[in-house]
DNA sequence: AGCTATGATTTATC
DNA sequence: GATAAATCATAGCT
């Protein structure tokens, strides 16, 4: 009850009275067709009044800016953003030349090309499969973030140019609008950029996790390894090179021929035994094709002849303990017929005692004669 | 499930 | 930095 109709136009009306007929007013706004609407801006446009108004509407944007303007000025550095573009950059995420604004890119410089954290061990193919794709949906969705943002942008502008001709507005307001627009997209972008950095976070701890995991080397590289094995048994450390060269041929790594080696020599010396029968293919085999994977002044020395066995600088193929033997007696007094510095060789590496590291196998005193072997 | 073989990692040594 | 030796962790076989 109350709400007395309105009355009479000039007195002052009530309040309440006049909020809920703006939003009547409003209401019917809405419900006008566009027709309409734009019909009645064009009847405003015209109005002979309205050059004066608008003057007045730019004096009071004038005041009013002026009061604005000390507020907007800040301009954030964004620390965060640039970390996490750094990060993106360095794990190969977004590649430098893409980087459109930002300068981000700049001290990036570090990061590899690749973008492939150093060791060979994380050149998974399984993660670069997945590091591409997470690249390409980050891309995609940047993608389509910017292109939103364009959209919208160019819609707001438009927008406020049209209304500028109802009201005063500057070109340096747009600008604010824009960049306030930019903002939020970026903020956005911030987001997508964090979870892409979290996918790539768990996809490396879970690669690092799965480093363990082993996984029998392919036949091809276990017989490309034991030849080189059993073929320098007087020496079997590969140089740097044949290293390079052997794991080329088995498609392993370098430090996984390294490993490979490591384990084959310990675990070979503690029980020969066991590796008897493998020692006998494979010198067996060597024997007969050379073809030798090693540095070019090494001679697969005297490890391809001792086939026959019995000269065997070591315990080669047959006899286990006849090697014990042999190795024995090498150690106690000079082989007969010169034949065996070999052992001696042998002996050392079985001893315990490493090699003057890379020091090519060339060198090995075994093979002074060895070749003569028989 | 238990066992062995084997690739990888860690630690100590030179 | 390369290696020996010990150890770990899993593959693959029974």
């Amino acid at each position: 009850m109350a709400a007395p109709p309105r009355p009479a136009p000039s007195p002052p009306a009530p309040r309440r009275l006049d909020t809920s007929d703006v939003l009547q007013q409003i209401m019917a706004i809405t419900d006008q067709s566009l027709d309409e609407a734009q019909a009645r801006k064009h009847a405003l446009n015209c109005h002979r009044m309205k050059p004066a108004l608008f003057s007045v509407l730019c004096e009071i944007k004038e005041k009013t800016v002026v009061s604005i303007r000390g507020i907007q000025d800040e301009d954030p550095p964004d620390a965060q953003l640039l970390r996490l573009d750094n990060m993106l950059l360095a794990e190969g995420v977004c590649r430098p030349e893409k980087r459109g604004r930002g300068g981000a890119v700049a001290r990036a410089g570090t990061a590899t090309p690749g973008g492939c954290p150093n060791d060979n061990s994380i050149e998974h193919s399984d993660y670069r499969a997945k590091l591409s794709q997470i690249r390409q949906i980050y891309h995609s969705e940047l993608e389509k973030y910017e292109q939103a943002c364009r959209e919208f942008t160019m819609h707001v502008t438009n927008l406020l140019q049209e209304q500028s001709r109802m009201r005063p507005i500057s070109p340096k307001e747009i600008e604010r609008v824009v960049g306030a627009i930019h903002g939020k997209f970026s903020a956005i972008q911030m987001q997508l950029k964090q979870s892409t950095c979290e996918a790539v976070m768990t996809l490396r701890s879970r690669l690092l996790d799965a480093r363990r995991k082993r996984r029998n080397f392919s036949k091809q590289a276990t017989e490309v390894l034991n030849e080189y094995f059993y073929s320098h048994l007087n020496n079997p450390y590969p140089s740097e090179e044949a290293k390079e060269e052997l794991a080329r041929k088995g498609g392993l790594t370098v430090s996984q021929v390294s490993n490979w080696f490591g384990n084959k020599r310990i675990r070979y010396k503690k029980n020969m035994g066991r590796f008897q029968e493998e020692a006998t293919i494979y010198t067996g085999k060597t024997a007969v094709d050379t073809t030798e994977v090693g540095v070019p002044g090494n001679h697969a020395s005297c490890l391809s002849t001792p086939s026959s066995g019995s000269s065997g600088p070591f315990p080669l193929p047959s006899a286990g303990d006849a090697f014990l033997t042999l190795r024995t007696l090498a150690s106690l007094q000079p082989p007969p017929g010169g034949g065996c510095l070999q052992s001696q060789a042998q002996g050392s590496w079985q001893g315990a005692t490493p090699p003057p590291a890379t020091a090519s196998p060339a060198g090995d005193p075994g093979s002074i004669n060895s070749s003569t072997s028989n």
